[in-house]
DNA sequence: TCGGGACCTCACATCAATGGCAGCTCCTAG
DNA sequence: CTAGGAGCTGCCATTGATGTGAGGTCCCGA
C-alpha cells in the first residue's frame, strides 16, 4: 500500500503519516522509486497512534512506548502508560485548581466596591 | 520604580514584564533615557496578571478584560470571565475524556494475547 | 575618565502536530 | 510521447509565554 491509500484508509493526512515516520512511530519500506510501501497492518498501527494521541500521549512518549509494546513487555508498557495517566491526572488537577482561582477572580470582580488596584 | 525593582518585587522576570507591556497588559512611562518607570501600583497589577495566568487566561483574553475591569464594567467583566470559565470546563472535559481513552489503551495492552498489530 | 551594571530594542529558539508550498522524480493512461 | 497525478525532500508558519543573546545607550562610583 502506498502513502495515499494509507492516508485515505486511516483518515490521516499524508503529511501526518510522514511526520509519524519522522518521529519513529511508523516504518515503511521503499520501492525502487523511493516511494513508501506499507503492509496491511499499517492501518492498525496508525489507528493505534491516533488512539494514543487522543489519549494525549505525545509522539515522544509513544516513540518510547512502541518498542515495549512490540517486545510485548506488558509490565513495562503498563508502567509507562500508568505514568502517562498520572501526568494526565496532574494536568486535570492543575486545570481544576485554575478553575477555582478563576472563580475567586469572578468573586472579587463581582464585589460592588472592587477597584482595579485591588 | 524601574523594571529591575518591579521584577524583583513581583517575582517575575524582566523579560516577562516587557512581554506584558507588549501585550498591552501593563503600561509604563519612560524617563529621559527611555527607561520604563512604574508607579507603586504596578506591583499589584503584575500580581493580577499572574493570577489571571494562573487561572489559565491567555494574555489576549486578559487584554480584552482589563479595560472592562478598569471601567468597572462589572456585568461585562463577569460575562467574559464566565466565558473563560466555560472554556476551562471544556478543556477539563477534553482531558477527562482523554483519560478514559488512555484507560482503554491500558486495558487493551494489558490483555495477555495482545499483539502490536491489534 | 574608565568600568561595569542596568537598561534598551530586535530577533531567534523553544514545544507539538500539522498545513502548505516549491521544485523535483517517477509512473501511467491516453 | 506527453500530461497529469502521486510521491519525494526540505523548509517555513502556526500558538504563547518565556529564555537568551547581540549590540547599543546611559549613568554612577572609583
Amino acid at each position: 500500500m502506498r502513502i495515499g491509500e494509507l492516508a485515505r484508509r486511516s483518515g490521516v493526512s499524508v503529511r501526518s503519516l510522514r511526520y509519524y515516520e519522522e518521529q519513529g512511530l511508523l516504518t515503511a519500506e521503499r520501492d525502487s522509486a523511493g516511494r513508501r510501501r506499507y503492509p496491511e497492518s499499517a492501518v492498525a498501527r496508525v489507528a493505534l497512534i491516533r488512539r494514543a494521541f487522543a489519549a494525549s500521549l505525545s509522539s515522544r512518549a509513544l516513540a518510547d512506548l512502541l518498542p515495549l509494546l512490540e517486545a510485548k513487555c506488558i509490565p513495562r508498557s503498563r508502567a509507562m502508560l500508568i505514568a502517562e495517566r498520572e501526568r494526565l491526572e496532574a494536568q486535570i488537577a492543575a486545570l481544576t485548581q485554575a478553575r477555582v482561582r478563576l472563580d475567586e477572580v469572578i468573586t472579587v470582580v463581582s464585589e460592588p466596591d472592587w477597584t482595579c488596584d485591588s
